[in-house]
DNA sequence: CATGAATGAGGCTTCATTCAT
DNA sequence: AATGAATGAAGCCTCATTCAT
């Protein structure tokens, strides 16, 4: 009656889990966390809201969830250009323009991380996990600044990591209209040498 | 033959308006917008839900009021500082510092500016508003960097704001911790002489 | 400085009144009981809100000052025709004219009226009035049947009123376009003779 | 695969909408519409105010249901008695029996409706469709007298119905005691031959 | 006599979550 | 694993009424 191996069961599972966290996503970004309701996730993923608890324990975990998958992307991300065997300038441009690239192609997703910034009920359990990402990034930040010999290198990553952002919030506002690609080279060809 | 004068009615009518307008910005600011309830807010300004319907239309209403008024005193700001008899750096600097100084002493604003900035559904009417404030702000920059004889005056202006905007961005995040006023110097310092 | 005797108190008292009734009696036709608010009276009265309750104790009291005024001006048209001197019939005829000219002058009371007729809440004051009033209507219906000869007087009564009332009904439903006075000739003149 | 068919969800969907259906015209008739507030409807049915929001958009659909529902339920009545092979006589004095019966078996429908009449906010939408029914009725009318043989049949079928109003009219404000089978034998008597 | 600011109960509606099947 | 009917707390808003002046 039941031929489906345990393996079978968990790839449907990780279907299931997936589909409903990408509807979700779109759905978060777009009308915010408050603003989206269960049974328009469960509508959107063709799937009961019933289910949608069999695998998240209710709208925050499922949050939660979207927010760790997104920030282990990033991570994978980073560790490969990373690893590249490549000086200090280029591994900064490197990650400065995968994470452009990154916020370009998965608007949604920082769309939604940047939002949830501001959201302190929601944040309570997310914020420890965000502000830790971000010391390990100017942390690393930092390193690479005093690797290419620059005196005030903690505030020369702060404000890289600032501009940066800042950069990413003007596009994030206006996506249609804002000149990435441009404004990364130029901010970029300031540290070049 | 009225008993009270429509001056008394008047200044009764706003001292309660301010008074609703302060609490709800506080809680807008450490809350939400969703995440603040009309009762919440009423509680708060000590004052009856309903009368909260005599001044504002809606929670939506009181919003656009609040925002209006933040709107109106960063102009009223700005344009002390422009009016002065200084250099297109000083003016620069000075707009920047304003702006620092305004986002430390009225963070409840700012935090409630950013968050709207990302709250689709809340920002139908105050968007163009917005974003007409933000591309005025861009004009004025690329106006002084031209004046101080930059050659990509619109980029440099852009990159600017974008870092000025990143700046307090990471401040609002970690206000306790963060240290603002160096980031400032620091950040200024690159475009003097 | 109070040089006004106590009648012109009293006219004044009695002009306030019959503004606010009027304008209370034509939103409640309008838009009925339920949808009508104080405030909304009060101000097409012209008239702060506070006065209404000088005047009337509440909401209720003011309808039912209404309908008192209604059905009082109806009993004295009544006798103006009971009082003459012409034949049963044209007593009938007269009165059943006379309702009809008073359905089509002062449509808002009578929609008004016959509303009421249907909302227990607001009756349960008024209800008893009307019943009383309705009886009066029919033994004086009874008797002119009865004097102009006919055998069954009290059914001849019951049917000749519920038919005025069935026009009157039609009418008030749709009163642009019904043919009152037509159909109230016709009718009357079944009984003719 | 689902542990509830189709059809056992259909069910309970169809019995959960007629215990509310029903709770609702009573207290709609008992009460009326203003007067008659969702927690009251659904207690009433035994159902949680949420659920009434599964069924109904609101409180207008769930009238708008209610009254659509009692429409056809005349509609079809007419019907059986309308395919009859029976005279114009008959078929008149039928229906208007059949119409007696109904306002006597089913007091709540009919008195709603009536109080619908003159509620003018509620019946934006559905004035169009009772008058339309109105209509269609008097067409009717008109056939049956000109059959009859009636020289004014138009005015003839307008009394007609404009006194069969008008009784129920009157034994809907006093039930209990209208003698309603005698004033329609009365009435009817009438017309016969 | 007159005003309108202020109150608070009560109404409609939404929605995260549970649960029987 | 899957469904969707059912719940109830909580939110927004309206409005009759009171009261200080």
């Amino acid at each position: 009656m039941s031929p489906k191996s345990k393996e079978q069961f968990d790839q449907i599972r990780q279907a299931s889990r997936a589909v409903i966290m990408q509807a979700a996503l779109e759905l978060f970004a777009d009308k915010g966390f408050h603003g989206t309701s269960i049974a328009l996730i469960a509508k959107r993923a063709n799937v009961s809201k019933g289910l949608l608890y069999n695998y998240f324990s209710g709208k925050d975990e499922l949050l939660s969830a979207i927010v760790a998958e997104a920030l282990e992307g990033m991570e994978r991300d980073y560790a490969v250009i990373l690893q590249k065997d490549s000086s200090a300038y280029e591994k900064l441009r490197d990650i400065a323009l995968a994470s452009a690239r990154m916020v370009k192609t998965q608007l949604p997703y920082w769309k939604l991380l940047t939002t949830l910034a501001f959201k302190p009920d929601i944040m309570d359990k997310l914020k420890p996990i965000m502000v830790e990402k971000e010391l390990e990034f100017l942390r690393l930040g930092v390193a690479l600044f005093k690797e290419m010999g620059y005196e005030e290198a903690e505030q020369e990553a702060y404000l890289f990591g600032a501009t940066l952002d800042g950069i990413f919030l003007h596009y994030m506002n206006f996506p249609e209209g804002y000149p990435l690609d441009e404004m990364m080279a130029f901010f970029l060809s300031k540290y070049e040498r």
